[in-house]
DNA sequence: ACCCAGGTGTTTC
DNA sequence: GAAACACATGGG
């Protein structure tokens, strides 16, 4: 590695002084942020690559089936068929109409969830568990919630960093910005929202371990 | 033909 | 509890 790593704060340097993201559509990262899209897609990227993600969200799309209603009510073998190319598909198909359906039944619609769901109420549904619950939570919610994936497992190692759960790795990516805040917001522009530095750290994370090719974790 | 992908749930030691 | 396994398609 070019640099040392120290706190989450020098790995955000370095990524940022490699110019990521330049060609990406969404000031967020994630596509679409801050719609139902970003929840649906957390369930369909799990195990994917997100062209067959963006290819199954436009197959929604084009039956009308991106609202919470369309969903619970739409025939499970369609849906399957929509979202085959994203793999698992079975189980997801299940998952995306049990997720719509508990939605309507304890928000009423989809505004109220933005408001009111919490971190557990996501775990407790069936397909998402802590990455997926804090993707939704960040990029369809825009909490201040980091997202740990893989690939930032797979980066910390490379630094020789070693945690033991997602929840410590998690606390060391948090801490490192919320302690450089003030200079993140000179590093970025001011009064820069907490949720959108997470969300693009979290993205360059992907982006930069993904043109790596950093061999899997086993 | 093999390996992996923006994980999660269940089973088994 | 953690390790192992199941889920599954598509692109390199």
């Amino acid at each position: 590695m070019e640099i040392d790593v120290y706190n989450s704060f020098d790995l955000l340097q370095y990524l940022k002084s490699k110019n990521l993201l330049q060609n990406i559509q969404d000031e967020f990262w994630w596509d679409n942020s801050g719609t139902l899209e970003v929840v649906f897609g957390a369930i369909l990227v799990q195990n994917a690559k997100w062209d067959q993600v963006q290819k199954s969200i436009s197959n929604l799309k084009a039956q009308d089936l991106l609202n919470l209603k369309a969903i619970t009510n739409v025939d499970l073998q369609l849906l399957e068929s929509l979202i085959l190319n994203c793999g698992f598909y079975r189980q997801k198909a299940v998952r995306l109409q049990l997720l719509a359906r508990n939605i309507i039944n304890d928000f009423g619609d989809f505004d109220n969830f933005k408001d009111y769901v919490d971190r557990d109420w996501l775990l407790r549904q069936k397909g998402i568990g802590f990455e997926s619950a804090d993707s939704i939570l960040n990029y369809a919610l825009y909490r201040d919630v980091f997202v740990v994936d893989k690939y930032t497992q797979k980066l910390l190692l490379k630094f020789g960093f070693e945690f033991d759960d997602y929840h410590d790795i998690q606390d060391w990516l948090v801490s490192g910005i919320v302690g450089n805040y003030d200079k993140i917001e000179k590093l970025y522009y001011p009064n820069i929202p907490l949720s959108k530095v997470y969300a693009r750290f979290h993205g360059k994370i992907v982006e930069y371990s993904k043109n790596l090719l950093i061999s899997p974790l086993k």
